[in-house]
DNA sequence: CTCACGTCTGAGCATATGTTCAGACGTGAG
DNA sequence: CTCACGTCTGAACATATGCTCAGACGTGAG
């Protein structure tokens, strides 16, 4: 059905199943919509963040001092990781006096985080030895 | 409704919120929990692996020198990113003679892969500027 | 057996990332 | 006005990350 070795297409790159590379090349998103994806998946995938976020989609609505107590986190550090996620629209400040006030601002990476937290409950049941305490 | 300005709880931390923060505190996920899903979300937030996940959910199964050649890494970029995916479970191999073809194998890393890709198309929509051209 | 091939691996390097520290800014209280 | 407070910012540092390079390993062809 297929060649039992490998092929060499027109650039001289080896490939075993040249064919079904083209047509996932075709299928691929292109390169910037990658990155832009990548770029969501990562700002995720720091602890400091996630527990930012997770605490927004708990809370709604917290100011800095409260996510810093809550996440554990400096103020400072806190300040400097929403400023990220501001600059991504994935937060959204509301100033009153003062204080600032972050709350979610992105359906899909709403999303996402449910997804995950669900993700965390089978994995949570899976894996019953890490159950310990809260927090 | 709530005091205007700050308290100060227990451990002499100022709060605006204090009856909030303690209950989300309460409501957020263990550490190692959300250390173990900021992981998993910081695996796909690199963008050759996220090409590499994306190739084998539109592929179903490859190996390694066709995936070098889908997603434009070196080999040995390929191979070692393999191994950190390969570790967390989120990819399997099936070696067979010399070759390894690799496959998804996490229905929830999946599940976000899919997720992720619905945003994309949302974002290209929204932001028809980044509508270039195909790669 | 010997060699070529596909894959894997560790070392080394350049870069990216997250934190702390020190201080600036704007606002509201006195 | 002056000061304290909540927040923001840039610099500096330590660490983590991802790549390339060179070579090792196991397998199958000759």
């Amino acid at each position: 059905m297929k060649p039992a070795v490998h092929a060499v297409d027109e650039c001289g790159v080896k490939l075993v199943d040249p064919v079904r590379v083209a047509l996932v090349g075709e299928a691929m998103p292109e390169q910037g919509s990658v990155v832009d994806l990548a770029d969501v998946f990562s700002l995720l995938g720091d602890p400091g963040r996630l527990r930012l976020l997770m605490a927004l989609l708990e809370a709604g609505e917290l100011c800095v001092c409260d996510l810093a107590a809550v996440t554990g986190m400096s103020e400072s550090a806190v300040s400097h990781a929403l400023r990220l996620l501001r600059a991504h629209r994935v937060v959204s400040v509301s100033r009153r006096g003062r204080m600032a006030f972050y709350r979610l601002d992105d359906g899909h990476v709403r999303m996402l985080l449910d997804l995950g937290l669900t993700h965390l409950g089978h994995t949570s049941a899976i894996h019953p030895e890490r159950d310990a305490s809260h927090q």
